[in-house]
Formats: structure tokens, sequence, C-alpha cells
DNA sequence: TATTTATATTGCAATATTACGATATTAAAT
DNA sequence: ATTTAATATCGTAATATTGCAATATAAATA
């Protein structure tokens, strides 16, 4: 045992899984907030704003992109990152879906 | 090594981080997706819902417990579950915030 | 009180993740 | 052509997660 039994589930769940599990770290929460905070994509500098060594951070983007969380493209000889929006707005959604039902039934029991 | 390296990164990282670790498995987001569904909070029957065992069922509700992201109250002999609106609410924000900034300085590169 | 029912805990094997040093790759700059 | 700079990959050790059988616990019911 060990391994999650993906088939098992929705392919949804699997999906909104994948997401959130890419986000379950600091330091990729640090890496999204920092594309976020420096207003555009950005082009090298990465490493230097994370508490870890280069391969550690580079395997997080990695992971990240493999969520669809970021998109990176070539850009010389470094390489250029941002916020991948289509992942974003899919796992936004599932938990504005979550509230509006809790809305609706706010409540009613506990 | 093999341990996230949690007291680099601000609590604010490490909280979001946890909430989204705890959302990182099909089974747990089925979980949720079931609460929802019922409508109400649900004593028992959680372990009927998901294709797995006992012992890990009660498993994944205690990693959502203790994220903050369902509770639990004791109701005769059984358990009633519901989701716990205010760890929902933080990581929705999270995600509200990324959309905002997102909106506002749209298609600046990439 | 004995039994049933619902849930939790323990212990353990299989697998995954985290982290980093060493090394590779690739493009720019000299 | 060499060197420099930025990033990726490999290999590996430490730790965490996943899953379940076996067992414990605790309340309801017979």
């Amino acid at each position: 045992m060990g391994a999650t039994k993906t088939d098992h589930f929705t392919e949804s769940q699997n999906e909104l899984a994948i997401l959130a599990k890419a986000l379950g770290h600091p330091a990729r929460i640090a890496i999204i907030e920092y594309l976020l905070k420096v207003d555009a994509c950005i082009c090298g500098d990465i490493v230097n704003e994370l508490p870890l060594s280069q391969p550690t951070v580079s395997q997080h983007l990695k992971e990240l992109k493999n969520a669809g969380l970021i998109k990176g493209s070539i850009e010389g000889n470094s390489i250029c990152y941002c916020i991948n929006e289509p992942g974003l707005e899919k796992i936004k959604g599932f938990f504005e879906h979550i509230s509006n039902h809790l809305a609706k039934k706010r409540n009613e029991c506990c």
C-alpha cells in the first residue's frame, strides 16, 4: 500500500485533489504569492526568494507546472514563470461552489 | 531530510498549505462533496459512501478535522460530521485574493 | 450484563514526498 | 571556443502518507 487509489474516485475529484495537493506545501504557496506580488511573469529570481536550495525550488516549480497552476516559457537563458489562470479558476470554482451551498442552508444543524 | 521546512515560511503560508494539503486527496474531496450533498450534518454513513476501509476513512476524517475543514460532534453512539465554515472561508479567501489580483493585471505578459 | 453498532487507534508494509549535493544542459557573454 | 549564468535532472537519505487487518473503545439495545 501507500499509493492513492485514484481509480476509485471520479475524474473531477482526482483533478481537484491534484490541484489542492500542489498547493499543500508552504514553499509552493510562497511561489504563487511571489508571482502575484511582482505583478508580472518573473524571469529568474524565484530561487533567491525562497529559503531552499536551487534543485528543491526547481522541483517545486515543476510540481506547480504539472498541476497546471503555473506556466513557464523559455526567455533567453532564463525561464519566465507566471500563474496559469485556468488552473486557479478551477480550484477557486470548487470553493465558491461549496460556499454557495453553505449559504443556502445556513445553521441547519451542528 | 524529507520533512517540510515549515519554520522557514510565514504562519499564513503554513496555514494555507495545511488546508490545501488536507484537500490533496480524492477521498477527502469526496468526503467534503458528500457532506455538501446531503444538505446537513451526517451521523454515520460516511464509511459506506467511500470505496475504502473503515480505518482508512476514519483517518481521512481525522485529517480533515485537524486541518479545520470539518467538525464532528458525538451524537449517541455515532458521530455527526459537517463542514467547518471558517476553515473553508480561509482557503476560499486565498483564491479570491489571487483572482482579484489577476483580474487587475490581465495579460501583461506570457 | 452481554451483545451489537459505530468509530478510533495501533502496527505495519508499500509508496510518495522533501531536500540537497553533484552533475548535466543550454543559452548568453566574453 | 571558453566561461558564466540559469535551470533541470539524478541519486539518495530522511521522513510522511496511504491503506488495511486487528484490536480497542464507547454508547445503545436486547
